[in-house]
DNA sequence: TTGACAAATAGGATTGAATCCTATTTAATC
DNA sequence: GATTAAATAGGATTCAATCCTATTTGTCAA
């Protein structure tokens, strides 16, 4: 928690009691919670603490790299025709998803332990980034 | 477009205008679409296409392993105070996101030619199923 | 070919998450 | 303690998804 108010010094970030509560609610999960999930938590310390400042409070923290936004599994909703084994290129600035191939990724093979641990159906590499386009114009 | 029909007959779909547009939209893009986007694209052909329709039918071609729904990066959003390198493997029964560490995962090189191709900021695992809890509980 | 019926659709209503807006409060600095 | 820019609360708005139901339509058997 120390290095909580480094980072914010480090980013200019004034230290505030929800920002206190939600950098607290979310290192002590380990449920990748939502938005929503967290201010439900922190209703009942904080009454009348808004969801949008829950909001903008992650959205701040992330873009001062203190946390992440993970690779969702929400809506919008994005659909695949394309069945055959892939992977995948997310570009962050335009949103766009592009296929690759790559065998070496194919065979990449996961511990049996979380074999045991879990029952895979799904197994992608998912890259994130910019595409060409977006780099190009920036 | 042949497989098509025989993919319905044998999911007992049947086989409307509507069902045959959105699959075609579908598969002759390469962008992912959205729902939204389809049903704008779809419009222009049947000016009054509802959005459900697009929706609920891409759900009915998903469920019915003809098409993908891809992991996210839409709403709602996850988060995650985990900045170390890592993997997940979401659930798609509980929806949970479980942290998995994998130095044989980590070490991965994708070919070179892919780097060229996109500035690469970010690389995980994806794993998707069913954690130890949901499976048990079926 | 027609008729019956279950399945599918259109489109309006509802829900839920994110974002926007703005008056008010507050942390940081001196 | 006063100043000031930043942050917050909470209501309004937006947008995608889902629900609802009256109407239409594809399928299959007579
Ligand atoms: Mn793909
Ligand atoms: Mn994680
Ligand atoms: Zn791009
Ligand atoms: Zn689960």
């Amino acid at each position: 928690m120390e290095s909580f108010y480094e980072q914010c010094k480090a980013n200019n970030l004034k230290i505030t009691p929800q920002r206190v509560a939600v950098f607290k609610a979310l290192t002590s999960s380990l449920s990748h919670p939502s938005a929503d999930q967290i201010h439900r938590e922190l209703k009942k310390e904080f009454p009348n603490i808004s969801l949008d400042t829950v909001n903008r409070t992650l959205l701040t923290f992330a873009k001062a790299d203190m946390i992440d936004v993970v690779e969702g599994h929400g809506d919008p909703r994005r659909f695949d025709p394309n069945q055959e084994a892939h992977h995948h290129f997310y570009c962050i600035s335009c949103r766009g998803i592009f296929d690759f191939h790559d065998s070496a990724v194919d065979n990449i093979s996961v511990s049996p332990e979380l074999e045991k641990r879990f029952t895979i159906t799904g197994k992608r590499l998912c890259l994130s980034g910019y595409c060409d386009n977006c780099r190009s114009s920036q």
